[in-house]
Formats: C-alpha cells, structure tokens, sequence
RNA sequence: UCCCCAGUAGCUCAAUCGGCAGAGCGGGUGGCUGUUAACCACUAGGUUCGCGGUUCAAAUCCGUGCUGGGGAGCCA
C-alpha cells in the first residue's frame, strides 16, 4: 500500500514511494524535464518527470494540465537542493482528478477590487491561507487561554430582541411577526451567565449595520467577550494583557513558518509580554496635544489616527482606562473619584492597528443602571431582564470585548482587515 | 452620509498637446535534460464602464449616471 502523504510531512519520507494529492500551483517545461508546483493545503511540493523518451506517457498527461487542476501524483520523495523546500518527488504515476479551464486568477499581480470578487479562489493562494491557519491558531489561542482560566464559554444568541446600545445601528429582521436584530455584543446576556458560572466568556459573530468604509471595519466581525463576577477594572485588564501575551506566544511558537510567507517581522510580536503600559484618558489627551498632530477637543472620543498617535510611543499595547462617561455606554461604572468619568479600558494595538479591545465595569447598582438607561433614551421595558441581574444578588462586574479580525490584522500585520476572515462582509461587499 | 482617486485585452498597466489601440502576464502552437512568477519564437485576443455634449477628429475635454478603491465619522 502507497501511503498518502501531506506535503507538510514530506521530509520524515524521503527516500520512500508515496502518494500526494493536491492541486496544480504551476507547471513548467524545460523539455525532457517537466516540473510540476503542487499543493495539498499543508504545503507546496514540486515534482519532476523525466525521460529521455519524447513521447514517455506521462509526458502527454503532464500536458493536459492547467493551473488549479486536481490530481493524485505517486513517486519517490527526493532531497535535492535545487527544490524549493529541499525535497522534490519524482513522479512515476500521474492521475488527473479535474483539468480545470483557464484560472481567473493568474501568477501575476491582481488589484484587490478583482480579488475580493474572486475570493472564493483567492483563498487557494499561499498567502490566505498562511492567514487562515494563524486566525484559526489565534481562535484556538484564546479559547485554550480562556478556558485554562476557569472561564466557561457560554454563547450568546445571535437574534435579539434588544439593542446593547442605542446609538450603533442594528440589522433588523423578522421574528414571526416581531421585529429581532442581529446582535451586536453578547455582553449583556454574558452579564447574565457570569452570575450564574462566575467566569464565563462568550465567542461569535456580531452585526454593525454602520456604513464604515476604513481598513479597520467589518460589517460582520467575531468577538471574544469575557465576563467576570465580582471582578473589578484592574482585573480584566490584567486578564486582557496575558491573554494578548499568550496568543502571540503561540502564533510565534507554532506558525513562524506562515509569519514568514507573509513577511511578518516577528521582531515587533517578540515584545509583547506583561505587563502592558497604561494611561488615562487625560493623559493620553496631553499626549495627543503634546505631538501637535490632533486638534480633537477635550472631551470627545479619540479617532483612528489619534490612537495611532498615542500608541506610537509605546511597543507593546496600550490600556487607555477612564474615558469621559458622556462618550461610552450607559452600562459603565462610574469612577467614585471623579464622577465625569467611567471606569473602562480600550486597548490600542501597536504599529496602527488601534482598539482591539473595548472593556469596562459594569453598574451593579440597581438605581443608577436604572437612571442610565432613562438617561440614554433607552426603553426600561425591553431590560427588565438584565436589570433582574441588579435585583437578585448584584455584585460588581467586568468584561471587555476582543476582536478576532483586528487581532489577526494586527498579528499578520495585514493591509486591511478584509483579509482577516476567509470572507468578509464590507459595505457593500456581500459576494461571494 | 461626506471628501479624494480610478475605470483601456481575461489580469496588471501604458498611450506626449485631442491626431493609426500598445506592452507584459495569462491563453494557443512549436522549441529546450534542472526549472524556481523559467526561458526563446510565433499567434489569437478591444463596445477604451454607460448615456449625452464639445470638436474635422475623443481613451484623452465637459456634464451625468454606475462600479470600484482610499479616507473621515462610528466602533472591536
């Protein structure tokens, strides 16, 4: 029996005749010598076919080969220098699977506009998938991490009946008559199991229905949410810091290969490790003001590029605690040194990526969540539940929200965010 | 929603002052015993985004629409 190999393991068989399955990368032809570029999804291979024969068989189904066509090849794993990766196969048996037509997408240079609308194919390339294996190391990352913790995951729905805050704007749609929103944060429903489970975190898809169009956007975006009962700010901030420290410890230590494909400097990533600077928000401002390249007034929220400019002074991310409370949500304790401000945390990735997490203290007092939401316009009927959570046995409270999609960017240092999740839902993007 | 930019071969782009529609890649055919986005020769391939206007003449100038890209706001 001809055991079948992933290219990944290629090397523990040199010497030995085996069976890889893959698709066509790239052929060349040099005459009595052809070379075929394969991928399996664990790697490339490239494989040769010789003969001194011009009408050797293989040779004229070597010819039927197209870009992107399926096969299985059999042949012997070969060291040779002269291969990419060191090891080549030797082909003595060539299967077609699939001749595909000619591929839309070919070995040169694309925009990104022809891309996206190829995404579907544009994921085969060797760069994607670096990505997809590092964005699924990180998801595996923080739940390991979570989980170590003694958080319990405990999902939140996606359909809802209510609005977090009231100011993002929902995707609504139809619930047998009644009116539901995509969610946009499981945080409330994770205030909920956290007094139930004590530490418990959520993981899944949130909704913006906001018309942004920036690098750092998606429409759809996964979130990580932990939520902490009896936790207080300096909590959760220290739990963020060693969670942000052991994802990247783990795509270092197990994906440098795909780092390298994408041509990450892992110099950067070498650095982040506990603990985390952290400043205010008044601090941050006299920073801002201090670099001469922001005119954002006292008081209003920091843009994209104020955070950028903050964080440019720091090499590991960046804890900007106790925000203006008239600028954050209605659930945010209140600082009891100084009333104006919120206890709550954003936390800025390094070299421009900005806020990949946004955390807080929760109200746990029933009268003020009470007063905030009347505060904020918001409808006291459709929160009766989760002001239950201040009625029977409320303790102090925290969690943030981390997104996946801004962290993989960040981590793989990509472009835009829009390679960060296998398809990506943008303004106005909604295929493939 | 606002601001800026772009749209020419399947793809990436060029086309001087408004004056014959071009190249590379990809496709096809042939050649080559070690290629690395191979190379060499030949070859096919066009509603210059749509509509309207100016002009002897428009890919080029003007108006408008559509599509895409970048940015702002908002946020993870």
């Amino acid at each position: 029996m001809i055991p079948w190999i992933s290219i990944r393991d290629a090397a523990a068989y040199a010497g030995r005749h085996v069976e890889l399955r893959g698709w066509i990368i790239n052929q060349r032809d040099s005459g009595r010598i052809k070379f075929m570029l394969i991928r399996d999804g664990s790697g490339t291979m490239q494989a040769t076919i010789w003969s001194k024969d011009p009408d050797f068989p293989l040779f004229q189904t070597f010819a039927r080969l197209t870009q992107e066509s399926s096969l299985k090849v059999r042949g012997t794993i070969q060291a040779d220098p002269r291969a990419p990766g060191g090891f080549e196969l030797q082909v003595d048996h060539l299967e077609p699977v699939h001749i595909a037509p000619e591929y839309p997408i070919a070995r040169k240079s694309h925009g990104t506009a022809f891309l996206m609308k190829h995404r579907h194919l544009w994921l085969r390339s060797q760069r994607q998938t670096a990505i997809l294996r590092i964005r699924a190391a990180i998801i595996r990352a923080i739940r390991d991490f979570m989980d170590s913790r003694g958080f319990v995951l405990t999902d939140a729905p996606i359909l809802t009946g209510n609005a977090a805050e009231g100011t993002t704007t929902l995707f609504e749609t139809k619930y047998f008559g009644e009116s539901a929103y995509l969610s946009q944060s499981g945080q409330l429903y994770a205030e909920a199991t956290a007094m139930a489970l004590g530490k418990v975190y959520t993981f899944g898809p949130t909704f913006r229905a906001e018309k942004s169009k920036t690098r750092r956007h998606l429409i759809e975006f996964w979130m990580m949410e932990p939520e902490w009962a009896f936790a207080e700010l300096s909590d959760v901030i220290d739990l963020s810091e060693h969670l942000l420290a052991a994802v990247v410890a783990r795509v270092l230590d197990k994906h440098r290969e795909d780092l390298k494909i994408l041509e990450r400097d892992t110099a950067p990533l070498e650095k982040i490790v506990p603990p985390f600077p952290r400043i205010t928000y008044d601090e941050a401002f006299e920073l801002l003001k201090a670099s001469g390249e922001s005119d954002t007034p006292y008081g209003e929220d920091l843009g994209g590029t104020d955070e950028t400019i903050v964080s440019k002074s720091f090499d590991r991310p960046l804890a900007i605690t106790h925000y203006p409370a008239d600028i954050k949500a209605f659930y945010m304790q209140p600082d009891a040194a100084d009333p104006k401000k919120v206890l709550c945390v954003d936390v800025i990735a390094p070299e421009g990526y900005g806020e990949i997490i946004g955390g807080s203290q929760r109200i746990h007092d029933l009268e003020l969540l009470e007063q905030k939401i009347r505060e904020h316009g918001l409808s006291e009927e459709v929160f009766q539940w989760y002001l239950d959570l201040r009625r029977f046995g409320s303790v102090p409270h925290s969690g943030f929200g981390l997104g996946i999609e801004r962290t993989v960017a960040w981590i793989c240092k990509l472009p835009h965010i829009r390679e960060s999740i296998p398809f990506p839902r943008m303004l106005y993007n909604l295929y493939p």
